[in-house]
DNA sequence: ATCTATATTTCGAGG
DNA sequence: CCTCGAAGTATAGAT
C-alpha cells in the first residue's frame, strides 16, 4: 500500500467525466492496483478513484490510471509532500452479523411474531421470478408470503407483488396474501403496500432476538 | 488527515456487529472526524469505518470511536508501523458531467431523437407517485411518458408502469403510452417492458450530445 | 456470464 | 429534518 500526499489536479473520463481543481489530497494506491483520491472529508468515500483491474503509469508529475474498459484517470501532481509504501499482507477479512439474512432466519424461527398461530411452510420458497423470503400459513391455514427487508421501500412492495401474482396462480396455495416485514418501512412503501392489500410489519432486531422461540420452549 | 499503519484488531457494534482479527492495516483519520480501516484490497471500500459525526478516544493500544447513535468502533493496536499527520485544507470539490440529470436534459432538448415530430410537454411532470422524467406528445398528438435511466433495469419498468397507471386515469392525457430510454437496457427489463407495451430506446450519450438540436437550427 | 438482491450502502435534492 | 431517488453505485450469490 502506497500513501502519497500531494497537491494535484485530477481528471476522469469514463462512465462520466469529472474534474478536480488543484488542491492537496491523499492518493492511495493499494496492492490490488486500485487508486483512490481522498480529500480530508466525505468520510471514507474518495473524490475519485479507479477500481481494479487497472494499470498505473507514472511519469514525473503525471499519473495515468487506465482500465480495460477504456476509462482513464489522470492525476497531475504539482508537489509531493509525502510518499511512503507499506507491506500489509492479505487480510483475513470481516465477520458480519445482523444483516438481512439473520433477520430472515430469526423471523423463520419466531414466525408467530407475525401472527398468532402462524406456521412456516419454508424459507426461500422458489418461484419463477425468484425466491419468496418466507412462505407461511396463518392460524386459519391461509397462505401468506412474507418479504423480509432491513428497510421497507417501494422496491420491496413491487417484488412482493410479483411473487403474489405468481403464487396466486397456484390453486394449491391461492389465495395468497402478502406481508412486508422490515425494521423501518418508508411511508411511500407503506402506502403502496396498503393500496395493494399487503400488510406491513415493523420489526425490532433486538426484540426479535430476545423473543422466545416457541420451538425451543419446553412447555 | 492522519495516516496510521498498524497491526490491529477491530470490533464494530452498531447497525450490525462485525469483527476483524489481527492484521496490518491502514487507519485513516480525516479532519471531518471519520475513521476508516483499510486493507490492501477491496478498492476504495474500507473494511470498517465510522462516519461523522463521531468521537475518537485514544489510549495507548486502544482507539475507541463512538457516535451519538451509540455505535462503537474499537481498534486494538498491537504495533504501530507508521503515524503521520498532514494538513490538506478544504477541497474545492468535484465537477461531474454525464449523469442521469444531463441525459434527461439532453433528451428534453432533442426530444425528436425519440420519434419524428415529437414535442415535449414538460420535464419532471408531477404525479402522485413521483415525477415522470419526460412527458411528450408524438406526431399524432398522443401522450407519451418517458422514463430516463442510465441503465434500464426492471425497477425502471416498474416505476414507469406506476406512472402510466396514474396518467391513464387522467382523461386529458389518456391514452398514455410509455418509453424507457437508457444507455443500456438489460434483457429482462426489455422483456418486461415489451410485455407491458412499453417501448425501449437505447441512447448513446456522445451521439445525443452531438445530435442537432432542432430548436437551435436556423433553417 | 448474466441477473438478482443487498448495503453499516453514501450522497444529494427537495419538501 | 425527513424522505426519496441516483450512484462511475460495489458486491456477493444464484442460475
Amino acid at each position: 500500500m502506497r500513501l502519497v500526499i500531494a497537491r494535484c489536479r485530477v481528471d476522469y473520463h469514463g462512465r462520466l467525466s469529472a474534474h478536480l481543481p488543484l488542491a492537496t489530497r491523499l492518493l492511495l494506491v493499494k496492492a490490488d492496483g486500485s487508486v483512490s483520491v481522498h480529500a480530508d472529508d466525505r468520510a471514507y468515500k474518495p473524490l475519485n478513484w479507479m477500481s481494479p483491474p487497472c494499470r498505473l503509469e507514472e511519469t514525473p508529475g503525471t499519473w495515468t490510471v487506465t482500465n480495460p474498459a477504456g476509462e482513464r484517470l489522470v492525476l497531475t501532481l504539482d508537489e509531493v509532500l509525502h510518499d511512503s509504501t507499506h507491506e500489509l499482507g492479505v487480510d483475513p477479512g470481516l465477520v458480519k452479523d445482523g444483516v438481512e439474512a439473520q433477520l430472515q432466519a430469526l423471523l423463520a424461527e419466531r414466525i408467530t411474531v407475525l401472527g398468532h398461530g402462524w406456521t412456516l411452510v419454508r424459507r426461500e420458497y422458489p418461484t419463477a421470478v425468484g425466491p419468496v423470503d418466507l412462505l407461511a400459513r396463518d392460524a386459519d391455514g391461509r397462505t401468506v408470503a412474507v418479504e423480509v427487508k432491513r428497510r421497507g421501500e417501494i422496491d420491496g412492495v413491487e417484488q412482493l407483488t410479483r411473487y403474489l401474482h405468481l403464487l396466486n396462480r397456484d390453486p394449491l396455495l391461492a389465495p395468497v396474501r402478502g406481508v412486508l416485514a422490515a425494521q423501518v418501512i418508508r411511508p411511500q412503501a407503506r402506502t403502496l403496500a396498503t393500496d395493494r392489500g399487503i400488510g406491513c410489519l415493523t420489526i425490532d432486531y433486538d426484540d426479535l432476538r430476545g423473543a422466545d422461540d416457541p420451538t425451543l420452549r419446553l412447555f
